[in-house]
DNA sequence: TTGAAAGCGCTAACAA
DNA sequence: TTGTTAGCGCTTTCAA
């Protein structure tokens, strides 16, 4: 039933040449003449034929098996996280630009998964780009040193790291919110502390609030875990507790759409009772009710740039650049009470 | 640099075996007896070496990857979509349980992309999930034809064509919206109409309308592309036209996300003044204000479906039920109006 | 119960 | 400029 594909062999015998020369041709290898005549005959051939390389074949020779992997920690976040599908999509469309294809591999458990390790040591894989890495990930500490093709979305502290991120906004966002008079300001984090980009932006909140003179109480921290239930269950904990809040300072969009959601449900309203302000700027934050403000991530161009600097690297350019941070911006809108 | 991992020879040697010794056991071919002696040596030998077998020299050999694609029509949808995600997850889920990776493959020109057929044609896969199908796309039908093992999540027309897809509920929920007492029902479609599932969903909100007598009018049908932005357009120009409505039909979530929006821009009030109802039922839609109505469809079950399915087919046993239809229900809140 | 050897389809060093 | 040939690392048939 299935199609038997056409091999090297098959196309050289159609053209009447060798099969070296049929792979010189083919993949235009550098320093290698052939007669305009040869080299028609060769094309023509391959393209009858319908002859596409095997990949296993040409990997186990060369190497290089084309394809990169993608980590996302916690399969969990995958399905309700909005800034994931936005990394992969960038990813994506780089890599087929250089021909190569993505692996996309969900750790379940953070501490023992070793799903991505295997990837790398049955050679499927030429690099990795890993999303949101986990500080406390020794696995990635080790291929780091290892010196396999490795580029983080996010940071870890190993210096030797390459990393995309973006320049830390989440002060500026709690800046915003004490400029317009707040003086009670919750946080919820949109994931535990290991990863580091929610600690950065927790620290950031106590950094604010420091710098401002104001007192940082641990009764107005609450962790979420990525999703909007976990938003709106960490809101409502703090509405119940009748702690006296005028603010919040989401970790990410998402979490802030469940908080909202859960002061909507008390009949408080925001910006008026409460004001949130969120992180991410998904797709869906400026359709929120009101509309969010939030701080501008660039995932597709982070996306963009870790796969350009992974392809380079795999292809024997090692990146001079180890961290790559991308510009970030505050957007107000109507969610936090701002003028505009 | 770059480790050399350890290869079947070298495990052979250590073990004091030959290497298809290693190999026997390793695999754990049935019907193969090894000494105890013989079998502990080599485990513990592969264990101490750390050996992975090399992924593409086992293809070579058993001409299988051990990989599955997951195609997605329109890379612009995979960066929006809340859909996509949830398929994607449990795709990767079941994969994993079964030892199989999955690559991820967005085209960007609906038309002539070939880009899966390359992964086929290259060996890079054993199987295919195609999500969300056209029905214009005759590579699709080709490969179906060539028994190339292929599960859609959505459907084709085709009939050999093996299909995960969920009973459409597009007219219970125009019914709902009747019921509720409206007479001028919208419609915005999520996706162009060769998508066959959002072709489903426009031609029951049409039945729906015939059935209970009321009249069909194009002017109150719009076509949007999966984003909350197109809905939000598309709500914006049903509004701006000053047309009598009071009720619309999503052709998802996110596009009645967007919708709502524009609706509340407007300072009416949902569902007062337009009741609206989604389909999907994305994470996000409970948490949408109000409540967004809308219907459950299966993502999670339907990848889990599909990638069980396909990894039985690859592994030789062609699924007997070439449809599988999963079960669908209307979620009642408060966005349509209804009591409860 | 174990080993020798063929060969999967390709690339690339070496010959011619 | 073109062809010959030796592997890449593994599985698996066949023989011992």
């Amino acid at each position: 039933m299935k199609l038997k594909r056409p091999t090297s062999h098959q196309v050289a015998e159609r053209a009447g040449v060798s099969r070296s020369t049929v792979s010189f041709i083919l993949n235009e290898v550098p320093g290698m003449k052939f007669s305009e005549d040869t080299r028609l005959r060769v094309l023509e051939a391959a393209q009858e034929l319908g002859y596409v390389p095997d990949a296993a074949a040409r990997t186990l020779v060369s190497g290089r098996t084309q394809t990169l992997g993608l980590i996302v920690y916690d399969d969990f976040h995958l399905k309700i996280d909005a800034f994931i599908p936005q990394v992969l999509h960038s990813l994506i469309e780089v890599s087929r630009e250089y021909g190569f294809s993505v692996i996309v591999e969900a750790l379940n458990d953070v501490q023992d998964d070793d799903a991505y390790l295997k990837l790398v040591q049955a050679k499927q894989i030429d690099g990795l780009v890993v999303l949101n890495p986990r500080s406390d990930d020794d696995r990635l500490n080790a291929l780091v040193e290892e010196g396999f093709p490795l580029v983080l979305i996010g940071k870890i502290q190993h210096p030797e790291a390459v990393s995309v991120s973006h320049r830390s906004f989440a002060e500026q966002a709690v800046n915003h919110l004490i400029r317009l008079g707040h003086q009670h300001i919750a946080h919820i984090s949109y994931a535990p502390l290991a990863y580091l980009s929610a600690n950065d932006r927790s620290s950031a909140y106590q950094r604010a609030l420091k710098k401002a003179g104001l007192p940082f109480a641990e009764a107005l921290v609450r962790y979420g875990n990525y999703s909007a239930d976990s938003g709106y269950e960490a809101m409502t904990s703090l509405l119940d507790e009748g702690l006296e809040i005028t603010a919040v300072f989401a970790g990410n969009d998402t979490i802030a759409l469940g908080a909202m959601a859960a002061v909507h449900e008390r009949g408080l309203r925001i910006p008026q009772d409460i004001a949130i302000v969120g992180y991410d700027d998904i797709p869906l934050a400026r359709f929120a009710v009101p509309p969010l403000t939030t701080v501008r991530t660039p995932p597709l161009e982070q996306g963009r740039q870790a796969a350009t600097m992974l392809i380079d690297w795999v292809q024997g350019k090692k990146p001079e650049q180890k961290q790559v941070r991308l510009p970030t911006e505050l957007i107000i809108r109507q969610s936090c009470g701002a003028k505009r």
